[in-house]
DNA sequence: CCTTTAAGTCAACATCTGTTGACTTTCAAC
DNA sequence: GTTGAAAGTCAACAGATGTTGACTTAAAGG
């Protein structure tokens, strides 16, 4: 049957969600593994023997998952207020404010930079076309990681407290004007 | 005279000097005080007595000296330009690529965020006036946040090999957007 | 019930880090 | 010169951290 108690799966979830949320508040330098361990309940030798090191740890959490692709799709006029739908939604991306927090990490950052450059900015900037379009994806991807600055840093002034149309509908008119050049 | 082979003052210059370099690269918790002193020339110990701890001396180097009020005199339909014409001139301050370099240490998060709330999202929102002026001054910021970003930590790639003249016109375009409302 | 295999624990390691206080060198003033 | 204060060095501490391998516990299969 299924091994309730001590079971390698469960145990392993576990271990990603503890990280999950030290990482989003601490970074990656500020985290230590026995914090993770603590907070899962378990002993810190875990997180070598499931993830082989704290930073395949982390590396498991903050993989990309997102495609701009589909972001892309249909009315052109109206892609920026999508995107900034996307974005504004819900929790804004968790991974990318972990990201924000671990910055000071060379690893990390250039992970990051690499993977944004990949498969956001140039993407991007094929579909954009027109003037300066490489500038203007950089811009909009600068525009996106300052959001998940403040939501991940600045706490809850400012941006957070606001609601969340006016902030869809703001977002959405400087992307918007991006993209129209 | 002028003590010229041990000199207080130089000393300190050499170690703020170093610190600079290394904070902005490496951020607070990447870099150590043995790096520092040796970039300088001398003992780490001397960075205790000169700046009280590793912090102190963080502390003095991103010390914000940034203030809003001298951007906002002028021609309103101008500020957002003139705003971007001095982020991206020369080098965009170094300070703040640092701190976004050391977002995973706490207190400097911390004291991020209150000096950019006091001296600038506050001030600038009361100025702005309108709707969601508190939102769309945190929106600026976020802009702003977000271009320090990519220039400390995404290297060259995008933003950095775009002509100056453009940056500015499209960065300037999306503030003075926000400005508008 | 006994055995085997996986899951989990434990203590220790090797290293690194900020800080500290005692010691040494420099150099200007007398 | 001698002296005395300032500038700088040095070794060591005290704590934290990622990692490792040996040991222990649990549970499924026969």
């Amino acid at each position: 049957m299924t091994p309730a108690a001590r079971s390698r799966t469960a145990t392993r979830s576990r271990l990603l969600e503890a990280a999950r949320l030290r990482f989003q508040e601490q970074g990656f330098d500020g985290t230590t593994v026995r914090d993770i361990a603590t907070d899962a309940g378990v002993d810190a030798a875990l997180i070598k023997r499931y993830f082989g090191s704290k930073e395949g740890l982390f590396t498991e959490i903050t993989l990309a998952d997102v495609s701009i692709g589909r972001l892309l799709e249909g009315e052109r006029s109206t892609v920026g207020y999508r995107m900034a739908a996307e974005l504004t939604g819900k929790e804004t991306s968790p991974g990318m404010e972990t990201v924000m927090r671990s910055l000071g990490t060379p690893a990390v950052a250039d992970r990051y930079e690499a993977e944004l450059h990949e498969r956001f900015v140039v993407p991007l900037a094929a579909w954009l076309g027109g003037r300066d379009a490489r500038l203007r994806a950089g811009l909009m991807v600068s525009v996106l990681n300052g959001i998940a600055v403040s939501n991940a840093v600045l706490g809850q002034r400012s941006l957070s407290d606001a609601k969340s149309s006016a902030m869809t509908k703001h977002v959405g008119a400087v992307l918007q004007s991006l993209i129209d050049g």
